[in-house]
DNA sequence: CGCCAACGTTTACCCATGTAATCGATAGCG
DNA sequence: CGCTATCGATTACATGGGTAAACGTTGGCG
């Protein structure tokens, strides 16, 4: 049920727009990522045994689509690495991405906005 | 120079307090991860390849005390998540966390600290 | 109506990782 | 002084993942 780094590209291809063929999954992906038409084939496989995506005959070929929730990836894969590296806890991440790296006006008005909701 | 997440628990020790003989280690962490004493020295050692630590002699046996520093380790893997999954940027992480996890009032006090101290 | 191109499926292979046992040297006890 | 307990080093082995070729089936072109 774990959706690996190379995976999670087909996915996200999915998230973005679905019921799509392999062959279009891998007109978005291939290249960018440098793969071979055969490698998107094999991650879509791997993808269908996890029960991660579903396919659905259209005549000769089949259209995937995502049954696993970029919500629930998103959420699993932030939760881990606050828990792994943080505690669990969101200020530290924050605190230590503040320093690390620049964050961006926009970023500190954006987070200043997302804190004002959350307060209320 | 990747570090693995089973590698990390040793480095966490070491980060922690340092050095130490590679029996320290294990008793720090062989236990809560249900690891033998063997796989803490497999671990040690293929952080020793990584130069990921240092071994420096002590009489018989070695004191190990880290190389990589764990700013960086924080850096890079926060980092990666981010690219990979927020599109680089902080506030969708945030904004995320706070729908699919209830963040403490002290989470949100510190954040809102955070958030002052950035826009200075 | 047969062959080919296009699909999906199977198989392949290598490397990293998790997990650990075994080996070889040696320091110190008896 | 030799034997054994203890270290670190070496070797082991299964699994998962990245990457891809080979295979088998079949619908449609010629």
């Amino acid at each position: 049920m774990k959706i690996s780094p190379a995976e999670s590209v087909v996915m996200e291809a999915l998230w973005r727009a679905a019921p799509r063929t392999a062959e279009e999954i891998a007109a978005e992906v291939a290249a960018p990522q440098g793969w071979s038409e055969a490698t998107v084939k094999t991650l879509i496989n791997r993808l269908l045994k996890k029960n991660a995506i579903a396919a659905e005959p259209d005549g000769r070929r089949y259209r995937y689509r995502p049954l696993a929730e970029r919500a629930a990836y998103l959420r699993d894969e932030s939760q881990g690495l606050l828990d792994r590296l943080f505690d669990g806890r969101l200020a530290p991440l924050v605190s230590h991405l503040s320093q690390s790296r620049a964050l961006t006006p926009e970023d500190v008005a954006e987070l200043k906005r997302l804190i004002a909701e959350m307060d209320e």
